[in-house]
DNA sequence: AGCACGCCGACT
DNA sequence: GTCGGCGTGCTC
């Protein structure tokens, strides 16, 4: 039967391209072909057959079936969905499904091992004969592994393959990884709080595998004994995990209007096929997305691992997603205790024949646990039973280039068409999350103490106004006076300043020159280490100058404020025998010494850590006790209408460092504003307060928790451009209903670029509405003078 | 993504 | 006069 397959191209194109099937070949939706674009042949994916029409058709032929597993229903339903709700291009979405592996990786290192052929080489030297000694076992290497042995180059190896003297022979390739087995470890360690909770997780499945499942292609699926429980343990019902949402705090039913916003709900008004299980699921149907809130310690971990432990038994797969610096060994170690193997992980370091390796055995299902960065979510899982998103609320997992979307969104909707519960674990959970579990939209699991009877640290505030540090000095009294008893003691102290660099901003006392970015309205910050002075917001750097560039002054160049550098600075003059490190995301020697640098701070080789908000996140510090945060009200004032969420994330993290291990721990926080409701809440140690107070505050700002509300961020390329930029800011002076004007510093700078042109950047959590709403009112405000022209850009990220 | 076409600045 | 910059458009 004759056909026209519709294909999907991954290219930034938003349609299908028809292609005629040739004779014989028979297409399935879902098949990865083949097919000639343009003057080349690239790889698409069968988006639609249809019966080809009677007659003659001009349609070029598609050249090929690949052997690549084809894409799952519900993948592709996610890549369908995906471009619509961040309004990408379909082919853009399809890429990050299909990430084929390109010819080289493909012909690459086919891994060949050698061994010794018995036969003597027709032209012996010293070097070969050292290679043939070590060889001479019989026992087959890798080629590599032979010339190091041997203390030989590889060409001598090679050179003797050519002759015959060794022989070259396949390797097996090493499973991609191990099984991990659920049963490894029993769940004796687990206190009763995290068992309850495991408990009430695992509920989970029994929602998740019961609602229908949607299977097109009719494989015959890995779901095993979907209806019996494991361990005979009987299921705890739906109405259990409901209950974990305070029915005190239960909102009315939400109204239509009120779906817009957050997945997994799409865009209102533009509802297809597609789209109606995501929509009926926000009413009412079995809670399949669970928040996971436990404590800093708390050992939600463990939890998780319970449910992903019992996704395996019942033969599925599980994904834990989590942000890309949280993949650390130490992680996957403790992964390694609880099912005897380290997972396969996944993320963008990971690349050509490993990374096509680990897709194929994720989608035959020989794979049973990917742990990875946000990429993941795309891999051609066969049978996905559990999606768990660890530290839910961090920025990390929003994709910012290309395709604009938010991994923890997407995780959510994933679960959804794979049928399969989603895990959102977090101590500091994002506003929309908790919002959605109020709603009870998610579910949500409270671990509010910590594991093993160990205390949440006190925190303590240390006034700056009453307390004031030296002249020229950032640690107040008080500060100096913990860190040097807890050193005393053999413990570890962590100094937090979330500021890179020596000072952020250097002046001139002769004349008061501000040293300023010459492509931002950023002040430039002093590295005294490397001797420049930088822009943190686009990365311009000049050396630092021997006099004022503005008024030749020499020794007048005078740092403002304290940056990391700085504080390190003085902390070695207060403590001049102790062990200082200062970790920062600038690193000197890059990410793979930082790397090895936290893992001997881990290790207790260090007395006092000064660290950036990298240290705050990831990594376990055991032998830390004290925590001081040196100014807790950075962040408060940035505009950013994240920035209370996010301030007090980082801080109650950060200040969650402490105590972690044998020694119960503390923080001080030093601030100007101890009343400030974030440090009010973050000192009460209440977090709940924090959420109820910024929930509503947003409400009473006409703004709801999520949804709805977008920002218009403006920017202008060039300085004679200021005058239609002060219209534009004018024009926007007045935004519709639920938008937000942010001033042009906040704009990335890729957006700074373009020289007659004129941009708004448009961040939002409503998809394709918010488009055409701005752009009719664009089209009724007054255009701005010149050879200027505006674009909209929507950034659909949920960014509030 | 690639590749062509097309329109303005500095050079063998 | 061309070479070459990248902006714009197209690929079933």
């Amino acid at each position: 039967m004759p056909q026209t397959a519709d294909v999907l191209i991954p290219l930034a194109l938003d349609t299908a391209y028809s292609y005629a099937v040739p004779d014989g070949l028979v297409l399935s939706v879902g098949d990865v072909v083949q097919i000639p674009l343009g003057p080349r042949e690239i790889a698409g994916v069968v988006w639609g057959v249809a019966e080809r029409p009677a007659g003659g058709s001009n349609l070029r032929p598609v050249t090929g079936l690949l052997d690549v597993p084809p894409l799952s229903e519900p993948l592709r339903r996610l890549v369908d969905w995906l471009a619509r709700y961040t309004l990408a291009p379909k082919g853009s979405a399809l890429a990050m499904a299909l990430r084929l592996p390109d010819e080289s990786a493909r012909t690459e290192t086919m891994r060949v091992g050698v061994r010794s052929a018995g036969k003597p080489p027709s032209r012996p030297t010293a070097a070969r004969a050292k290679a043939l000694a070590v060889a001479a076992d019989g026992a087959i290497r890798g080629k590599g592994a032979l010339a190091k042995e041997a203390g030989v180059s590889l060409s001598v190896v090679d050179g003797l393959i050519d002759d015959g003297a060794l022989e070259a022979v396949p390797l097996v390739p090493e499973p991609v990884a191990l099984r991990p087995d659920p049963d490894f470890l029993s769940t004796a360690h687990l206190s009763e709080a995290q068992s309850e909770a495991a408990k009430q997780l695992n509920a989970a499945f029994d929602t998740g595998l019961s609602s229908p499942r949607t299977r097109g292609e009719g494989r015959d699926g890995l779901v095993v004994d979907a209806a019996s429980p494991p361990g005979g343990g009987e299921g705890a019902s739906r109405d259990e995990l409901l209950l974990a949402t305070p029915p005190h705090r239960r909102l009315p039913p939400r109204s239509a209007d009120d779906e817009v916003g957050k997945a997994p709900s799409p865009p209102a008004g533009r509802g297809d096929a597609h789209d109606a299980p995501l929509m009926s699921a926000a009413a009412g149907r079995p809670v399949q997305t669970i928040l996971l809130e436990g404590v800093t310690g708390s050992g939600k971990t463990e939890v998780y691992f319970e449910a992903v432990a019992e996704c395996v038994r019942r033969g599925r797969q599980a994904l834990v997603l989590m942000p890309e610096i949280a993949l650390t060994a130490q992680f996957l170690d403790r992964f390694a205790a609880r099912f005897g193997v380290r997972p396969a992980t996944w993320h963008s370091g990971i690349g050509g024949r490993r990374r096509e390796r680990l897709r194929a055995a994720v989608a035959t299902g020989e794979v049973s646990v990917v742990v990875g960065a946000r990429s993941a979510l795309f891999l051609p899982f066969r049978e996905l039973g559990l999606i768990v998103v660890d530290e839910e609320h961090e920025s990390a997992y929003k994709q910012e280039d290309g395709v604009h979307y938010h991994a923890r969104d997407m995780a959510v909707v994933r679960g959804k068409l794979e049928g399969c519960p989603v895990v959102l674990a977090s101590a500091t959970p994002s506003i929309e999350t908790r919002v959605n579990a109020q709603r009870g939209r998610y579910g949500r699991i409270v671990l509010p103490e910590r594991f093993g009877g160990r205390r949440l640290p006190d925190i303590t505030a240390i006034d700056m106004r009453l307390d004031k540090p030296e002249r020229g000095r950032f640690l107040s009294p008080p500060m100096v006076a913990a860190v040097k008893a807890a050193v005393a003691e053999g413990e570890q102290a962590l100094l937090f300043l979330n500021r890179r660099g020596y000072a952020p901003l250097t002046l001139c006392s002769a004349c008061g020159h501000r040293y300023q970015c010459r492509n931002c309205s950023t002040w430039l910050v002093e590295h005294r280490f490397r001797k420049a002075l930088v822009c943190h917001h686009c990365g311009y750097t000049e050396r630092k100058p021997e006099a004022c560039v503005e008024c030749g002054a020499f020794d007048h160049l005078t740092p403002c404020g304290p940056g990391v550098e700085r504080i390190a600075e003085e902390a070695a003059e207060l403590f001049p025998d102790k062990r200082i490190i200062v970790l920062s995301s600038d690193f000197p020697g890059g990410t793979e010494r930082l790397r090895q640098e936290l893992e001997a701070v881990a290790a207790g080789e260090c007395d006092i850590v000064i660290g950036t908000q990298l240290v705050a996140k990831g990594h376990n510090f055991p032998h830390l006790t004290l925590v001081g945060v040196l100014d807790a009200d950075i962040g408060l004032t940035s505009g950013d209408p994240r920035a209370a969420e996010r301030t007090f994330q980082l801080l109650q993290q950060v200040t969650g460092r402490a105590g972690r291990g044998e020694r119960p721990g503390r923080a001080l926080v030093q601030t100007f504003q101890p009343d400030h409701p974030v440090i009010a809440a973050l000192l009460s140690g209440e977090a709940e307060r924090f959420y109820d107070e910024e929930i509503a505050q947003r409400e009473n700002a006409g703004l709801p928790p999520f949804g709805r509300l977008a920002a218009l961020i403006v920017s202008a390329a060039e300085r004679d451009l200021a005058e239609a930029h002060g219209q534009a800011m004018a024009r926007v002076a007045d935004p519709p209903a639920g938008v937000m004007v942010l001033g042009p510093a906040e704009a990335p700078l890729a957006l700074i670029r373009g020289r007659y042109r004129f941009r708004l950047l448009v961040k939002t959590d409503r998809g394709i509405d918010i488009q055409s709403y701005l752009r009719d009112w664009l089209d009724r405000s007054p255009k701005p003078r010149g050879n200027v022209k505006v674009a909209i850009d929507v950034d659909p990220q949920s960014f509030l």
